[in-house]
DNA sequence: AATGAATGAGGTTTCATTCAT
DNA sequence: CATGAATGAAACCTCATTCAT
């Protein structure tokens, strides 16, 4: 039995990257269902059939893109939760990470916005459910140390604040643009001073 | 000989309404482009031609659904607006109204999230694109005059935070379920409380 | 949850077995591979996705006409085996009964003849390795019985005759034109002559 | 410059006969038309464009296979005819020639039962055509010499002898594995007694 | 001789929509 | 009001074939 099916990794990475990089843009633009294969082949200057030599399917095209995006985010998010710093640096930790994220991986975070509730579902996108609940796990613990250490204000719902920093976090994806006036690091720290002491007067 | 179109308000607008209540829940559920008329007729318990009958097509049930919700929700903002209240007074009465949209209209607000910049740019969904430089308009000068009467933070980047409490409260749609155990005006607090004074410990 | 998804069995029957009958011709003609489904609609005097208003698939109406051409089969088959009749005339009654079935479905014969092979190693297709299975274990049987009674030759190997009488039998399906000169009773009594009594005069 | 064809009699003939048992053997297991190019390349261990050095297209492969094997068989039938054996030998020999060419070309035959009516209406294929008619010619002409000179039954059917000992004979393709336990020399012998002699004891 | 990448025609399927009944 | 059947455009995908390297 010499080959398998398709080429699948063994052509050149770098063409898969680019039209993989490719696809997610016109993805996070118009939707995966509203996006044609035509359409991202057209945007990659090829036939809609020549994509099907370096993919399977539109779905794994999809599929290839938001793992290779949680892969990474998970490189970093783990990074900082192994560094076991206090609760606020580690909350300020994971906002600053998440920017970073959209601004590497903007297009791919707006998919997994968009798509991931109903995608999860499918037994293929099964990862995306594991990745929610880990990242659930995280931020709850986060903040759950911090109201115990005292540098969160204890009448947090922990639950709706996980909820609100969450959305408040990767909804930027749908309007950031990368090489724009802010850097990553800016908007977080941006976000970071709304989120820890509001937008209020201290009076 | 005046008219060859369809009966578009025919006899009972209840039945319009029930299957509009429909359509919405599955156009959230998801996704507009992924919900077929099929899927629709099914839930509502007829055919997928029948539903010809009370509409012109599928997209002008989407316009329906989504001029309804913005109509009801300008209603409250409008209101809001005219009462002249303060800024911190309007911002946290504008949030309010928010919430119970979300409550009222849980699925409207969900495909509003999802689908409206795409759908903006089409000429039948102009009416998106103005609701929302409407929406901005309000919102900007809400915070810009609380800026100005300093009771927000003089060094807020306006436009971010306007994005910011934007998105952090409209995407609440997508995990609210009404009749949960919080009330809207429950959930608006806490949000308020974040949002004006933040999750961090007072020092 | 009121309806599952395809009409299914829904719509009109007779017109559901008119477009399989349609359908069984062609597959017959051209081989099911090598059938587009616009040939089936063309021949049906309709487009090629209407057809999908009766149909799931392609491979649902193959399935659907071997499903049918098999449960008659057996219907015969089992009459004739639980008359329990002498092994001679077992044999006669099946081989006869199995030349009414290819007039009756000489389409589905055909198909069977050339695609069940390949067909059978899918999942959905298992239904005609069962009925392959209890096929041979008739033959076999009336065989073995002959050969006990002594009215089949006692030197016979059993196997490769069973193989023998089967295929010669079936393989008619390819030339037999149903409303030919010959009925398939009488086409019957002259293969059992000839597998019987054999083509040489008897010294 | 004469030609711009492909090599076609590239170098060696070892290798085209290579691939072409490949190819066959494909053709054989999964019918012409639901064998891909890459299936028959991956099983050569090469890629799908690289046959094309070899052969001009799929199709030219099936006709070389299908030629070779038919000149082979005819080399064998001609010997046989022009020894103007006895009618009764001539069908043993016959037989007998045909169970070597299912043992030495097992694919080909197979390929040829399975696809050949539908490929005869092609103009490329019209050699497959003369050939059945040959074919025919052979057989009636012996089927009829015996009843002449009563070695066959007086009151056989010829035409439909013709078709039961054809298609008896070559549908063994479709089972027959050459080295298996009997050799083609006896299973034609086991056919020949059941044709000739038939499967019932004589009485 | 063979590879890697692409082409383009054509296939199956989906689905919004229409319309006679 | 609703059904049953059909339309037709467009979608995803397959695959034989080509060709520069």
């Amino acid at each position: 039995m010499p080959t398998k099916k398709k080429p699948q990794v063994t052509a050149s990475p770098e063409r898969r990257r680019e039209l993989l990089d490719t696809a997610a843009e016109v993805f996070a633009e118009q939707g995966y269902n509203a996006t044609t294969v035509r359409k991202i082949a057209d945007e990659a200057g090829m036939l809609a059939g020549s994509l099907y030599y370096h993919f399977d399917s539109k779905e794994s095209m999809l599929e290839e893109i938001l793992r290779t995006f949680l892969d990474e985010l998970w490189n970093g998010y783990d990074a900082v939760l192994d560094a076991e710093l206090g609760p606020r640096e580690t909350l300020e930790a994971l906002v600053t990470e998440s920017f970073r994220e959209i601004d590497r991986h903007r297009a791919a975070v707006a998919i997994y916005q968009k798509e991931s509730r109903h995608l999860a579902a499918q037994q293929r996108f099964a990862f995306l459910a594991e990745s929610q609940r880990n990242f659930e796990k995280a931020w709850l613990s986060t903040l759950e140390r911090g109201v115990g250490a005292e540098v969160f204000r204890p009448d947090l719902d922990i639950r709706l604040t996980y909820r609100f920093v969450r959305d408040t976090v990767w909804v930027a994806a749908s309007w950031y643009r990368p090489g724009g006036q802010h850097s990553p690091e800016e908007i977080a720290r941006q976000y970071l001073t709304m989120v820890l002491d509001g937008i209020a007067v201290r009076t």
